[in-house]
RNA sequence: GGCGCCGUGGCCAAGUGGCAAGGCAGGGGUCUGCAAAACCCCGACCGCCGGUUCGAAUCCGGCCGGCGCCUCCA
């Protein structure tokens, strides 16, 4: 397949370094200081999909997403919540775990933790700075940017137009101001870890060029994460592992545009966040997912009620189609084979999710016709179950959200079919109107009569 | 100011040189006791201007409008 690299600016094919290895893709996780957002779970179930696409088509993928479990925010958020950063770090580790979770997307094949990689970090700087890309200042410890030629090849910029807008810091004894922090002596009351340049902790970055060498190897296959990232951490990544290695760091850089939330991105600092737990509880996760399959994951979408709901009822008519009982007919003829194909072009076209959901949905038109016509539509709905498998949708119905009410709507719903058995459709039809008031949707089939939540 | 992205029917969104996918919503039908669901039918000439070409939504130039990154952020 093939994928936008966001170094070279051009479509790559994906041709794994060790194919009996596997793919070797590491994603950007987060830092666990606040609650996640829907904005986590867009990248997480692009992420996921591209994987699921992947060993669909016969790879072993290796996928690494990491919690970058100690720096400054987590520090700062703990100490004001009065809680320890291990125990604010694991709350919101666990509850994006669930979330993931609900959410459908496959557990990674590692999720490794910075505390977890402290002696590995220091023993990546200590390279560093024996190779004299990095420095020792005051108990911090600086990458050299001016030793590193290519810096800011990722993100396209060169390094005199990024002098203008550097940061600085009259603390930091930066022998330039483009220099980052690779590891920062501790100050009084801060978690700290021993190391050659005394008691600290690591910089930003740092954690995972050093996480992917050690889960993943010193070259890895696709390296990934939200657009926001390019500049600067995955430049800097970059920097520091192709300074230690002298080897291509990954062969495609992969990045998801940004979730928008009415006209401007979703971020922690906007503070105009909607939590992954609120949208899956009012929506569930196929609804989710449909939403952002719909869109192509570099082109920004923008979260809203009127998009999640019109995604809703997409993703119930393909669970519907695929569900719905084949009439025991003549089997339905369709070109199977060129439905396949067509997804799997769509989705090795750099990952064309909303032209791979157009042919479920084509499959999804397909079969509700053949079942109008009695014809037996199992086969069409096995392909529809697996392609829709590949986009991760769970074609499960959504959560009821009013769980304790169900039976007595079930008692409703029976005695609404015996007065229709008995043809007194006055008051059926009050007791169907006055549900519907209530939110409950009938459906009368031959089979029965269902009910959902509108 | 620098780097980059986007502007397609009411809403969302594919398409990057040859008669404009798909979803949602809407209108008209079929089916149904009536509804719902499902199925059938209906709707855009692609921000504006100019250029290249036999031919452009698709390439080039300019303009207008929206957005992202350049600072912690998926």
């Amino acid at each position: 397949m093939r994928l936008t690299d966001t170094l070279s600016g051009e479509k790559k094919p994906l041709l794994p370094i060790d194919p009996a290895g596997g793919v070797r893709m590491y994603v950007c996780g987060l830092t666990p200081y606040s609650r996640a957002h829907v904005g986590h779970a867009l990248k997480a179930v692009v992420f996921d999909v591209l994987r699921r696409f992947l060993e669909w088509r016969g790879h072993r993928v290796r996928h690494v997403e990491n919690f970058t479990d100690i720096d400054d925010k987590l520090i700062e958020r703990a100490n004001a919540l009065g809680v320890s950063i291990a125990d604010l770090a694991a709350e919101h580790i666990e509850d994006y775990l669930a979330n993931l979770h609900r959410l459908n997307v496959l557990p990674a094949t590692v999720y490794p933790r910075v505390t977890e990689f402290i002696p590995e970090i220091v023993a990546f700087i200590e390279g560093l700075v024996a190779r004299g890309h990095a420095y020792e200042a005051g108990g911090d410890v600086y990458f050299r940017v001016r030793s590193w030629p290519a810096y800011g090849k990722l993100s396209h910029r060169r390094i005199d137009e990024l002098k203008a807008g550097a940061r600085v810091d009259p603390l930091e004894r930066k022998e330039d101001p483009l220099d980052f922090a690779l590891w920062k002596a501790a100050k009084p009351g801060e978690p700290s870890w021993p190391s050659p340049w005394g008691p600290g902790r690591p910089g930003w970055h740092i954690e995972c060029s050093v996480m992917a060498y050690h889960t993943l190897g010193e070259q890895i296959d696709i390296h990934g994460g939200g657009a926001d990232l390019i500049f600067p951490h995955h430049e800097n990544e970059i920097a520091q592992t192709e300074a230690l290695t002298g080897k291509p760091f990954a062969s495609i850089w992969v990045h998801n545009a940004l979730l928008q939330l009415s006209g401007e991105k979703m971020s922690k600092s906007l503070g105009n966040v909607v939590s992954i737990g609120e949208a899956l509880d009012r929506w569930g996760p196929d609804a989710f997912r449909t939403f952002v399959l719909q869109s192509h994951y570099r082109t920004p979408a923008t979260f809203s009620e009127e998009a999640m709901e019109a995604a809703r009822a997409g993703a119930e008519r393909l669970r519907e189609a695929a569900l719905a009982p084949a009439p025991p007919g003549p089997p339905l003829e369709l070109p199977l084979a060129a439905l396949r194909e067509r997804f799997t072009a769509a989705m090795e076209d750099d990952l064309n999710t909303p032209r791979a959901l157009a042919v479920l949905f084509e499959l999804a038109r397909d079969i509700n016709r053949g079942r109008a016509e009695g014809r037996d539509t199992a086969a069409a709905q096995g392909l529809l179950r697996e392609l829709a498998g590949v986009l991760g949708l769970t074609l499960q119905e959504p959560p009821r959200r009013r769980q304790d009410a169900a039976p007595f709507i079930d008692l409703l719903v029976e005695v609404r079919s015996a007065l229709r058995a008995a043809k007194q459709y006055a008051l059926a039809d009050h007791i169907r109107a006055r549900l519907g008031e209530l939110g409950i949707e009938l459906q009368d089939t031959p089979e029965g009569t269902t009910w959902r939540e509108a």
